[in-house]
RNA sequence: GAGCGAUUAGCUCAGCUGGUAGAGCGCUACAUUGACAUUGUAGAGGUCACAGGUUCAAGUCCUGUAUCGCUCACCA
């Protein structure tokens, strides 16, 4: 037997400087082009056939800059990327930005408004996409940097963009396909209408603010024989009926019978109609039916065959109706009504109620119900689906969108790792209404429609002179649906879509749920007749030390890239998925981040010590003794746990399992009692104890890889050849028991 | 109005299929030139929201109550 010491590496003397090897490490993995699994393939790291682990990442917008929200979802990623890549498996990590129609045209619109004092009529819409296109250019590097900088082991290879050529054609198919289906159709419905931002919005985009208002009881006219009740005045003059419950005792004799009134200005024709809808508890148990500017009014109107739908308010919230109200703002009109109701004595009761006003979410304006000719999809059309993977839906079979989504979940083929999403998500489907899809805003994948005269092609090249394209874009929802395929070469019939379509895996905020984890399925199953992903990993908000949202104005705001430059990637990864549950909000603080500083510094330390007592020797095999034994035995088990915890998605316990074993039973016992055999005389005490030593520490830092890249990495690179199995940790064995 | 979740140490939270309460941060005392300027040891601190029930045994399962929060719908 024989015994040499070997060299410490000189860095090891100072504490470990995070800013000193990031950039460093990141660059070397990144031009290893091992984050591209055809090259680690290529290079014989991953067999070919190797399971595979396919993810894409949630596009951020392209306004964005990196905020802890993405900071977690980059890391949560990333460490499950990195922790099939190490297992082996052929692994892939799509990254992309998304152009976020609405929020970056309304971005640009801002900054030419407040630099330039132009709209963007002023403008025209070539020169705004141009602007637009060069500000997406300008951020989007900015927003890859960001994204390095978290570690994130992306394959930039497959960088794609939501306007890009690729994702732009796959867009194009994608409507016209849905179109020959059926499923898209244009027609006019009551769409949400932000008059601030001069576009339609879906559903999902509104957000309900409590206010005060008025609720007034009033009569049409005097011989009208029932009140009605409405916070929205201005809008009566729309009316076209009255619904009453059909149990209503107080109004049965009156249901069927047509009055003729001149309300403000206005000649009214109103038919008593019984719905169930109206509740005759509320106001007076009468409704006044405004099919053009409600939701619930225009289908009650379908129910009871009334084709005249008055629309009385414009696309600026104007009264459009002749007489004294015409142009008008809706509020003033309300007031206006109201002024000759108490002028005619018609108005019987005012009273304060407190009532939700839909608001849209990204301009802040008042949504007005409105009727407009719009593409809708419908989720309730049957349509023949060709090719089915989905498990309860036959290939060549009638279904419909619903169908799809609802049944990818309840077969269990798509799997939520927070059970209680799964019953948000069944609850949504059941409530869905055709999604509009068409937005008045220029920047985004224009609508492959052309109109002349009465005529209209779908396809996407003019189909001549004086045929006009529609003007409208789609929902950027739209395309982001598509991502798990397009971003994988769909239409085209790729080797990527063959090879890592379904995703494995989709990791989102679960804030967005309905908007695209729902889109996603409904997309990917009419086109492929595949799930999207088999598995939803939904992660929660980043609120502050308190509990409280990150908002500006309450300044709680912490900066992922300040905490980096501060405390290292490392810690600010951790401290982000520690004390984290899967689909629940998180905290974080600056205290929690400098722990895990702590904690980079504490594997330094121990890799430092390991090395400065390293002896090498010959001997193939060594002798454990009993201690031994029991420490490589706990070892084990915490090898066991963190697979165990990955393999249930809760990377919170897998961290917390391997930070404690590494500080406390490896630093604070394992190595504690080291010292005396590695100070002693026994020779063969003295290299089985260093040897154990380095198989822990090199052990340690393949558990610890995945959620802390850095320091591992930096580590691994000065450790001597004979102690790694691969020279790049990244993609060093992952420890099995 | 409907659905869902939470309530465990001063703070933030773990605790999987029931078997003597855990971590981080904070606090107290002591030790320490140490592999560690970022260390160690020890300690204080909990009727596990409340009330019932099942069980040999209940933070854990069941029922109810209270408080807080989220999502959806929306009343005109």
């Amino acid at each position: 037997m024989e015994e040499k010491s070997s060299q410490l590496p000189e860095i090891f003397l100072k504490p470990y400087d995070a800013q000193a090897h990031e950039k460093k490490c990141y660059e070397m993995w990144e031009s290893s082009g091992l984050f591209n699994p055809d090259v680690s393939v290529e290079k014989g790291i991953t067999q070919k056939d190797a399971e595979t682990f396919s993810m894409v990442l949630p596009p951020p917008n392209v306004t964005g800059h990196l905020h802890m929200g993405s900071a977690l979802m980059l890391a949560i990623e990333d460490m499950m990327v990195r922790h099939a890549r190490m297992q082996g498996k052929r692994t892939l990590w799509i990254p992309g930005t998304d152009s976020a129609a609405i929020a970056t045209q309304a971005r640009v619109e801002k900054d030419i408004q407040k630099e330039e004092k132009k709209t963007r009529h002023d403008l025209g819409r070539e020169e705004l996409l141009k602007r637009i296109d060069a500000f997406v250019e300008k951020n989007k590097s900015h927003m890859i940097g960001q994204m390095r900088a978290m570690g994130a082991s992306l394959d930039w290879s497959r960088y794609a963009y939501t306007m890009d050529d690729a994702r732009y054609d796959a867009v194009m198919e994608a409507f016209i396909q849905m179109h020959a289906a059926g499923l898209i159709y244009r027609g006019n419905r009551i769409v949400n209408w932000d008059p601030k931002g001069q576009t339609t919005i879906s559903d999902d985009e509104i957000v309900y603010e409590e206010r005060k208002a008025t609720l007034y009881t009033f009569k049409y006219s005097k011989d009208f024989p029932i009140p009605v009740s409405t916070t929205r005045l201005e809008t009566k003059v729309g009316d076209v009926a009255v619904a009453v419950h059909p149990d209503d005792a107080r109004y049965k004799e009156f249901v069927g019978k047509e009055y003729d009134v001149m309300f403000c200005d206005v000649p009214l024709h109103i038919t008593i109609v019984a719905d169930t809808e109206v509740d005759p508890e509320f106001g007076t148990g009468a409704l006044g039916v405004t099919p053009a500017h409600s939701h619930v009014d225009w289908e009650i109107a379908d129910r009871h065959g009334i084709t005249n739908r008055p629309a009385v308010i414009n696309e600026y919230a104007k009264m459009t109706v002749a007489g004294h109200l015409e142009g008008m703002k809706v509020n003033e009109a309300r007031e206006a009504v109201a002024e000759w109701l108490r002028a005619e004595d018609l108005l019987e009761k005012e009273e304060e109620i407190t009532q939700n006003v839909s608001t849209a979410e990204r301009t802040g304006g008042i949504v007005e119900p409105l009727p407009k000719l719009q593409w809708w999809i419908d989720v309730d059309k049957t349509f023949t689906l060709p090719h089915s993977e989905i498990p309860g839906i036959e290939s060549g079979s009638e279904t419909t969108l619903k169908e799809i989504m609802r049944s990818a979940v309840k077969s269990g083929t798509i799997q939520f790792v927070s059970e209680r999403h799964e019953r948000v998500y069944m609850n949504w489907i059941d409530n869905l209404r055709p999604w509009c899809i068409s937005r008045q805003i220029w920047f985004g994948h224009r609508i492959p429609v052309w109109h002349k005269d009465e005529e209209m092609k779908v396809q996407v090249e003019s189909p001549g002179e004086s045929w006009e394209q529609d003007p409208d874009v789609l929902d950027t929802w739209f395309s982001s649906g598509l991502w798990t395929f397009s971003t994988l070469g769909w239409p085209n019939e790729t080797d990527d879509l063959k090879t890592y379509h379904p995703t494995t895996l989709i990791e989102s905020g679960y804030d967005i749920l309905f908007f695209w984890i729902a889109r996603m399925v409904l997309m990917s199953g009419f086109f492929l007749g595949q799930v999207p992903f088999k598995t939803v990993y939904l992660h929660g908000l980043v609120r502050d030390g308190q509990g409280r949202k990150i908002s500006k104005s309450l300044g709680n705001n912490i900066d992922p890239i300040d905490m980096i430059e501060k405390y290292g990637t490392d810690a600010v990864r951790l401290s982000l998925v520690t004390n984290m549950v899967p689909g629940s909000d998180s905290r974080i603080s600056e205290d929690k981040i400098r722990g895990y500083k702590h904690f980079a510094n504490k594997i330094w330390n121990i890799s430092r010590f390991v090395l400065e007592n390293r002896t090498v020797d010959t001997a193939k095999e060594t002798q454990w003794d009993d201690a031994d034994k029991r420490d490589l035995a706990e070892l084990d088990a915490t090898i066991t746990d963190v697979n165990g915890h990955m393999e249930s998605h809760r990377i919170d316990l897998a961290v917390d399992a391997v930070y404690h074993y590494v500080w406390h039973t490896f630093a604070d016992e394992v190595i504690e009692r080291s010292k005396d055999a590695l100070k002693g005389d026994d020779v063969s005490a003295r290299i089985r104890t260093s040897r154990k030593l380095q198989h822990i520490l090199t052990t340690s830092l393949k558990l610890l890889h995945p959620f802390m890249p850095f320091v591992t990495e930096a580590v691994w690179q000065e450790l001597p050849k004979d102690m790694k199995d691969a020279e790049l940790l990244m993609v060093a064995k992952w420890p099995r028991t």
